[in-house]
DNA sequence: GGCCTTGTTATGCAAGTGTATAAATAGCCT
DNA sequence: AGGCTATTTATACACTTGCATAACAAGGCC
């Protein structure tokens, strides 16, 4: 029963925590990418990030110079986390070069980078890229990072195969098998539920293979 | 010099002119994917779609229940026509199927489907398609469409080899093709200045080939 | 314990948003 | 030519947005 004796005022302020500077920032980033994976960039506002962040919006200005800002230095953090999370997968130590390549596939065709809420990511903030020069280098950087392992990759199972391409063919591989990985990845992401486990990546090396002109590992079908 | 002698009412209302009711539909349509294209999906508002297309914000009403249902129809008609485009390439008679495929390739690598606009439109209402279902089925359609058109192609292909494959099989080479063909086109849109001119369809071809295991046209190098 | 720094909240504001409604006029019909 | 109707413009409104600034208090320091 609130009444005069309720030693409570009833316009208490919000009571609060000092954060760490890094950590705060870092759960801004994480509350920015949350709203805009559920409502775009246009549903992403300041006062629905900063709900999500526990924080009054107001206080995102003393950490950002202004919503671009926070944008860009979200997908910025996304992009590398991609990267990361896919080269990740290379690490493999006393395999063959053609069993990594193999892992490396596996890796970026399941779960977690197949995951529908990075995809809306990535895709609402590359339909920006192409106005936003800012946004269009963070994924440039990516991309080029990404293609630059793919072909190293490749490099290392040809010389296990004795073959030397040059570096002509070797760029067309790495382009090649990029865009097989890409293609998979967004169907993956935007229609999960149509194919079976492991089915998208068991297509993805048979692709990749073939595309590399490596012999069938063992049973030939058609 | 304009003063009491002038006749012409300094307010003058804004002179128009009645348009066919699907003429300002489509109108309305376009300004609105240019918008987008430009400003996002955030940035596109009533108020600038309809200067975009030479008319005051209020009309939009009388076309459209509301800004929701412009922006579904406009993404309609973006994936009608992007699927539309690439069937066209198919329509060739008197062609080898492997003809056709090369030149359904070639088409789907080159512009006009190979459009910086075009891929910010597709990015934008794609990110926001897991939050949207109209959006999403929208472009599960255009999707399946377009992977159905190329399972065809395939099966024509492997019949004038004299290959048999089961439905599994099939599947597999148009989901992999499919990829493929996405996954160059996203290279080609977000970063043509990279590619030689009609280096991506050369890829292309070569590795859809490679992945429906047909031999090398002629030459063989390594 | 009391103070001082600064992270944090609260409040205000001008600009812009989508939508509703009333007023006007273009162009067809007779 | 003159009236009718529906397309189009104009205006208003309630609300949200990003940003600025002032008030406040959490927590380290002496």
């Amino acid at each position: 029963m609130p009444d005069a004796a309720d030693p409570a005022p009833m316009n208490a302020r919000r009571k609060f925590r000092r954060e760490g500077e890094e950590r705060r920032r870092q759960d801004l980033i994480e509350a920015t990418l949350d709203s805009v994976a559920e409502h775009g960039l246009e549903g992403a506002t300041l006062r629905t990030i900063a709900l999500r962040a526990d924080v009054t919006a107001g206080l995102i200005r003393h950490y950002f110079p202004g919503k671009e800002e926070l944008l860009q230095e979200a997908y910025t953090a996304l992009v590398g986390r991609m990267t990361e999370q896919a080269k990740a997968a290379l690490v493999m130590e006393d395999a063959s070069p053609r069993q990594r390549l193999a892992a490396f596939v596996t890796a970026n065709l399941n779960a977690p980078i197949i995951d529908a809420r990075v995809f809306s990511l990535w895709a609402t903030f590359l339909g920006r890229a192409s106005a936003d020069p800012t946004l269009a280098r963070a994924h440039r950087e990516g991309y080029l990072g990404f293609r630059n392992e793919v072909e190293a990759v490749v490099a290392e199972v040809l010389a296990a195969e004795q073959r030397k391409p040059d570096a002509s063919q070797l760029r067309h591989h790495a382009i090649a098998i990029n865009a097989i990985i890409d293609g998979l990845w967004i169907e993956g992401c935007l229609a999960g539920e149509m194919f079976s486990p492991g089915e998208l990546a068991a297509i993805g090396i048979k692709t990749v293979e073939a595309e590399l002109g490596l012999a069938p590992e063992r049973e030939e079908n058609q």
